[in-house]
DNA sequence: ACCCGCATGTAAGTCGTTACATGATTGG
DNA sequence: CCAATCATGTAACGACTTACATGCGGGT
């Protein structure tokens, strides 16, 4: 699913600015498992303008610049409705966080700390900042309540199993490299030769 | 976080060919935040060999092809870890299945049903396998106990929500496009125009 | 017969990120 | 005064994915 697909989805929700679409993956509702950048909007709301989908008009403002305020086309309604009906490909991850505490070992202590604290505390910001909107749901589309459900459950389990597994995590020393002096020869075992 | 240091640490919990390393990023404790694919590891592998990062062996096998079985060398240990020194990029995700069921208001409902159960059949197997692969924790670092727990309760959060949910999602109908007969004409509210 | 798993590798292409360019206004 | 927010856009670069190329053995 390209960018384009994805902005046309926004502009089902309503008129948007290429600034607003980007807003709505950052704080909004698609913020917890989708991202885009400006250097990927732009260009495809000019496609998309190109190929009939949306249409825009020149928003004057007062003390700011002026806005492109983008708007969907019925054609545009049907193109989303059509990529709607393909399977959705696999979700990706990736986190390098979790990537950098799997080797926990590895990490000198006072870094591993901050990578921890870090991630914990982007999560709780996260779990407070989706919590906090949970009126916008009132009104919502099923759809929208239950990615806004998925969103929490997420942040939640993510912020319970830290806060639970914090000190097994922070209290353990570090398996310092051997380039330094050490009574320990390299005598790490390959378990996983004899598979 | 490049595909190389992925592979160096992979490399530090044993030797491990190019088609190991992508298996430990499919099934093994990887898989659950982080994806690669053959195109990126070989040649990855190829340029750590060149920097002097990891060794390999040919390794004939019987009625297989011979693996080329790598391991990483004192440079690659120091080398990861000066990469595990520093912060971790945000994490990134990426669902078109949650972005679809976002919109499930204008998906058909058979095809809503089948995204939805898809999805919910995904994360049960994924937290049936997490599960069964329990005993391998036994001996292993915190780091890895760890990412192993943050895994187990995202499946299970999302396994959670999808049950309680169900429901709600697959009974609803469809918000039929306009271009079909319909007593509804196009008043779709732009509501977040006035912010 | 055919597909899957094992096994390595390359080449082309897509896609998106990062950085740059520009500029006004408000808040610290 | 500097940083941030608002606002749009381009160009270069890089990273990864997809598809291709090759080949054997076992299961259905």
């Amino acid at each position: 699913m390209d960018v384009k697909t994805l902005c046309l989805g926004v502009l089902t929700l309503g008129e948007a600015s290429g600034y607003e679409i980007k807003k709505q993956f950052e704080d909004g509702p698609f913020a917890h498992f989708h991202e885009t950048s400006f250097g990927s909007i732009y260009p495809a709301l000019s496609k998309l303008s190109d190929e009939g989908l949306v249409t825009w008009q020149d928003i004057p403002q007062e003390g700011r610049p002026a806005k492109k305020v983008y708007a969907i086309t019925p054609a545009g309604e049907r193109a989303f409705r059509a990529a709607m009906r393909k399977m959705p490909a696999p979700d990706k991850v990736r986190s390098e966080h979790l990537f950098m505490l799997f080797f926990s070992h590895l990490l000198e202590p006072e870094h591993r700390a901050r990578v921890f604290e870090s991630y914990l505390g982007i999560h709780r910001d996260r779990l407070a900042a989706i919590e906090e909107k949970n009126g916008d749901c009132a009104g919502a589309q099923p759809g929208q309540r239950f990615v806004y459900e998925m969103g929490r459950a997420f942040y939640r389990a993510m912020v319970e199993v830290m806060e639970r597994e914090r000190v097994l995590i922070l209290e353990d020393g570090e398996d310092r490299p051997s380039d330094r002096p050490s009574d320990r020869p390299s005598d790490r075992p390959s378990s996983r030769a004899a598979e």
